[in-house]
DNA sequence: TGGCCCATGTAATCTGTTACATGATTGT
DNA sequence: ACAATCATGTAACAGATTACATGGGCCA
């Protein structure tokens, strides 16, 4: 499942353009994926090629013109023909839990805000999630169960943070052990990674 | 955060060989990130050329010869650097609630089986997580808080996944509208997406 | 005898991100 | 004036996956 079937689900609910399928990703999808112009742009074109879409040029009034994608019979059927195929993934890459798995090298203020930060993330998210009700043309029993799941989890992330937020700063490094490593080792300059 | 990042990380445990790490990618950091040996070794010879991990040839009784890795004072404060510099993303790719997301083009017994699937593997996941107390070493407080966020989130999308599974099921596409759409349309052979 | 575990590495490929390039309109 | 939104695309780059290549020991 890469950016072409992205774009292929989503012309299932209706024509869009480049632009109009990232916003679509950005509120829709925006759970469980993500994709940028530099991807979309480049898989409408190939969609078009092997005619699983179409586009048409479209002018607009007071906007700038646009390419509008329709999915064909074609398009439908092999976008139903990979869903059936796909290997059901459900990955997780999280810097925020790395970091927190390091927390005990960490100064407590930097842990803290790291915790605090990601905390307030899922807030946003959460609350984006109880407010936004898509189209009618996206809603479907289907997409409520997501968009439950998604709420579900991420209340249950936060609420544990929330309870172990005291016991997650307290296991930060003490200041006297960030100091002295500092000073006994004395780390050679420019040593960096990544 | 990459892999470069992941091997300096598990090196503060402790030294170990670029398989070693993979094996230890998999268990204790298996949640929030994983790699395989097509990065890890390039990974491992680019630190050792930049003086971050020193690298000792060991022969072992029984078994192939090994490269033991381990973390330079240098290596240490690059990555605690690397670590407070980071910004803590969170990001969930998952083709399983895509597949769920399009459950009404799905016929019933494809959904239900992609849907089981996934609720046995997290219970594989959970269970493993019950059982798996790392070793002495990796048993900081930090790591025993990513474990518990862990089984907090997985237990809480199997249970939400549990509850609504009939749900789900009766959202499929009905058997005549997956046939008659085949038969109205007519598709071309060979139209394939990915 | 066949398959799995240990062990290391390279090369090709895929996929996606980031930066660049352009430009009109609308709201503050 | 300035930023944001709408709108499309290319090119360079980064990062990781996959397949390939090799080989001994252990267990059934």
């Amino acid at each position: 499942m890469n950016v072409r079937d992205l774009c292929l689900g989503a012309l299932t609910f209706g024509d869009a353009s480049g632009y109009g399928l990232k916003k679509f990703f950005e509120t829709t999808f925006n759970q469980f994926c993500s994709a940028g112009f530099g991807s979309i742009y480049p898989a409408l074109a190939e969609l078009a090629g092997e005619g699983l879409v179409s586009c048409t040029d479209e002018a607009q009034s007071g906007r700038p013109d646009r390419k509008l994608y329709h999915l064909t019979a074609a398009g439908h059927t092999a976008f139903v023909n990979n869903l059936m195929q796909a290997s059901p993934t459900h990955r997780v890459k999280s810097d925020f839990l790395l970091v927190m798995y390091f927390g005990h090298l960490l100064p407590a203020g930097r842990l803290e805000a790291f915790l605090d930060g990601h905390i307030a993330e899922l807030d946003r998210q959460i609350e984006f999630l109880e407010s936004y009700c898509g189209s009618e043309k996206t809603s479907t029993a289907s997409s409520q169960v997501v968009r439950g799941f998604g709420l579900t989890v991420m209340t249950a992330a936060r609420d544990y943070l929330r309870r172990h937020r005291n016991e997650i700063i307290s296991s930060a490094a003490s200041p006297q052990t960030t100091t002295s490593y500092c000073r006994k080792t004395a780390p050679q300059a420019g040593a960096q990674s990544s």
